[in-house]
DNA sequence: AATCTTAACTAAATCGGTTTAGCTACTTCT
DNA sequence: AGAAGTAGCTAAACCGATTTAGTTAAGATT
């Protein structure tokens, strides 16, 4: 199988390299090159199986069909849904998706937005470790169509497709305080991601809404790189003797895995001692001992959103998208908390 | 942020574009160009944020220091795994990744192949759907390096890094045998896929090793695509009164979430009255109830290992590195197999 | 017969790099 | 003094497309 090229083509059949281009682009009509042409330009083109060089055409063009997405960690199942979703619906629309893990790391996610510059994508749909505000400052200013997911700047004005974390927390919160908890624990990561406030302030927000002072022990902030070691102190702290929380709220599904496997360690009875409830969810989380009243994101609609926001930005209708989304994610109950 | 290009450099600074190049690519020394000019390059372009266009690179020089990744689907978690260890490991090595998913589309799956080859990936890991074999000879005709993972052409005489389908099934058997099952269900997928033959084929070592005849009726091959639906069939009918199965091993992940979520309904008690093991697992399948014994498999290995030879083929070092790999599973034991 | 149209093309520039083949001005050797 | 060598560059071709600005020949118009 041999590569065939344009100009291989053009002189096969006695024709220049422009016709060729146009008729595999379909301009030929327009150019008025005659149908015999085109036909025969179109059959060799087919029977030699020729697709154009990408490197070539985006070169040449400036465009290259290709989003960019750039994500924490492909790794976690909560991006790679997204990712899978974004791929299907971009693929539906024409376009390929190039893929990235920041893996939080700020520098390396400046560099991956400049890599992905130089290779043309045409937009950018990013889940940013939001440390990067000059960046996205820039791309804004250069007009260059970009889409924020699951995490957004609230200081900068971009298109953003967001959950509604506050209100999730909030709920999830509040159904514990409905069974009758009083003492709820919050696991959660070290601030510094807007989600991951926005997380703690719905979980204040339901204790005050009951009258419950807020108890700063009770709030346990992990570092991400670390929390598989530090959730054992924080689980010990949380569940002291006499003091101990009848009730824990985690704010990721990692988080509630180590945490849940930290309780079991302990002996602890879930949810008859400790109820625990999950922001976010993995595959399995209704089938776990005892099943994890979650949170449930809607990562398809992320990514579709995400998606339909940027290609409309990117292929110029002015039709008014709206284009700064914050979704509601659903409450699974389940027996984690202790329901029945 | 203008952006700055080769040109540009070179007329701020009154040189050619062949010095900058040269300079910006390491070669400036064996190009006798002055430690002078080389620093005001380098310093010109590292001020101004000098970032080589990778189309125009990759054109150019026919290479691209990209490499593809295409799988069935980047959602689940076996292979969003592979996928992030991949773009790790490739990173390490000067490398960025491209992934793709086929959908398990075989002719998606020569599409991804051909548009990867057009974006001048230097060379390939794929997780095949198994039906390429035309596009995978070619492949190998025109001398262009790949991997194959995860699933491989047994007919075909190419690179590869698989697991031990057959032991890992065949192990997780017997450990069901002398735990004292006998009627032993295997719930699969319609063959198509060598790792899914070699799966049946260690289960059926495993029943003949203790000179238990093969009963065709235990064996339940879910189609990929309606697998939630015939799931529930098949559960019914390997439980069926007062013939039921004592155990059943279920040979992918997914299967066993959807396969145990059925027994939970229809209120079958796990594993007292049906033991249940896994090949492949979730994050949370030591959380479950009961926890799931499962065949783990090394993805870190499958990963690091199959870019170290698809780099090393690229780089054309010859040293005798072993391109045909097949790799252990573990065997975690848990309660669902009834062990305590 | 001279001019205008139009159908059906094409030559050549361009995208932003890399790379080959030289070129120039010194210095060194014999 | 002339030849040879070398340090320090550069012009221009090239990668494989796209696209702009024409060109040519035939037919229509006046």
């Amino acid at each position: 199988m041999k590569k065939v090229f344009l100009k291989d083509i053009a002189e096969e059949l006695n024709v220049s390299k422009t016709a060729v281009s146009l008729v595999l682009n379909n301009k030929g009509d327009e150019n008025k090159i005659s149908q015999e042409t085109q036909q025969r330009i179109i059959e060799f083109a087919r029977k030699h199986n020729y697709v154009p060089n990408q490197l070539a055409r985006g070169l040449s063009r400036g465009k290259s069909e290709t989003i960019g997405l750039i994500i924490p960690n492909i790794s976690d199942t909560f991006y790679s849904k997204i990712a899978g979703y974004v791929e299907l619906k971009a693929k539906d629309l024409g376009y390929t998706v190039l893929f990235s893990s920041s893996n939080e790391d700020p520098k390396k996610e400046g560099e991956l937005i400049r890599s992905m510059l130089n290779r043309q994508v045409e937009g950018l749909i990013i889940a940013s470790t939001q440390q990067n505000l000059k960046e996205i400052e820039s791309l804004k200013q250069d007009k260059f169509p970009f889409v924020l997911i699951d995490r957004h700047y609230p200081e900068s004005d971009t298109n953003y497709v967001v959950v509604d974390n506050f209100n999730g927390l909030k709920t999830v919160t509040e159904h514990l305080l409905e069974l009758g908890r009083r003492k709820i624990g919050f696991v959660s990561l070290k601030p510094g991601l807007e989600a991951i406030k926005q997380r703690l302030l719905g979980y204040q927000s339901a204790l005050e809404d009951y009258k419950i002072d807020y108890n700063k022990e009770l709030v346990k902030e992990l570092s991400p790189k670390n929390y598989e070691e530090e959730i054992k102190s924080a689980i010990s702290e949380l569940i002291k003797f006499p003091n101990s929380v009848d009730s824990i709220v985690f704010s990721t599904h990692y988080l509630t895995s180590v945490g849940l496997r930290e309780l079991k360690k302990k002996n602890v009875k879930v949810p008859q001692e400790v109820a625990i409830v999950s922001f976010d969810e993995l595959t399995a989380f209704d089938l776990v001992d005892p099943p994890i009243t979650s949170v449930i994101q809607p990562v398809k609609d992320i990514a579709n959103i995400a998606v339909d926001i940027l290609i409309n930005e990117i292929e110029g209708k002015e039709n008014g998208f709206e284009n700064k989304r914050i979704l509601d994610s659903k409450l699974a109950i389940r027996k984690s908390c202790g329901t029945f």
